[in-house]
DNA sequence: TGACTATGATTGATCGGCCC
DNA sequence: TGGGCCGATCAATCATAGTC
């Protein structure tokens, strides 16, 4: 897949329609554990009409883990008993060593990944909470 | 019963739609950094400023702004016109994301 | 008043860069 | 070279606000 630099018709003019500029186009999708692409079809064609239907492909996957095709990641829904016991966790522990991970991970029946992305997530939350000293329950005048 | 939704900690509840004037601001820079909507942190802090809202807002906002403008571009295309005749401020050339500069209408 | 749409916030997961 | 962390972002989803 050559992508390098493709140049995006830039809009110059309010035309018929905006050009679509890298970063309207897919991203994060496929990236690792990514097997030949064996030369498929080169990037969609910018005729427009037909929307790109994203067929569903079918999420038998248990862990939500991306199969070998670059399949889009899908949203896990942690149940409230794993989220209360992270929780419970990271208010003991901001950080996890590695035999504390795999125990939590094995206890909610997670994997070692999700268990360190939940506090990677975690991390970054705590930390926009107290990095502004007005807690979230501030009324803001509006004016207008 | 599945209620196991019932987020215990749920802050997303009573949000307000932002004002006028910051739904203005951000439109402005969205649609006249079309080739790359991605402000910096000092461009979202004036953003921020500007519009009377907060940087996460900022970011909230051009979050959702991309995703949902990249999903539906033809729902766009009104608004995209009005507010590209709006700035002048095109990015034809904006080769790096480098671009220190962020005030759109500089005299 | 209820259905439908618009929109701000949350969050599981990924990407690139950096450090050790 | 591999693994963890950070910061930014994506993308799906939630829940409320606004419109008809």
């Amino acid at each position: 897949a050559s992508h390098g630099l493709l140049q995006p018709q830039p809009p110059a003019q309010p035309g018929p329609l905006a050009a679509e500029f890298p970063w309207m186009k897919e991203k994060k999708s496929s990236k690792k554990a990514t097997q030949a692409p064996s030369s498929s079809s080169s990037s969609f064609p910018p005729s427009s009409s037909s929307v790109p239907i994203p067929a569903a492909g079918s999420p038998a996957d248990t862990q939500g883990l991306a199969d070998s095709s670059g399949s889009r990641r899908l949203r896990t829904a942690y149940t409230n008993t794993q989220l209360l016991e992270l929780e419970k966790e990271f208010h003991f522990n901001k950080y996890l060593c590695r035999p504390r991970r795999v125990e939590i991970a094995a206890l909610l029946d997670l994997t070692e990944r999700q268990v360190k992305v939940w506090f990677q997530n975690r991390r970054m939350k705590h930390k926009r909470q107290t990095q502004y000293k007005d807690p979230p329950d501030g009324d803001i005048a509006y004016h207008g | 019963v599945m209620i196991l939704r019932s987020r215990f900690l749920d802050a997303r509840r009573k949000r307000r739609n932002f004002s006028k004037q910051a739904t203005e601001v951000l439109n402005e820079y969205f649609y006249s950094h079309l080739s790359n909507p991605y402000p910096s942190e000092e461009a979202k802090e004036e953003l921020a400023k500007k519009g009377g809202i907060t940087v996460s807002q900022v970011s909230n906002w051009f979050g959702n702004k991309r995703i949902r403008y990249k999903k539906n571009m033809g729902k766009f295309q009104e608004e995209a016109n009005i507010y590209a005749a709006k700035t002048a401020v095109d990015a034809t050339n904006v080769v790096a994301q480098g671009n220190r500069a962020n005030s759109p209408s500089t005299p």
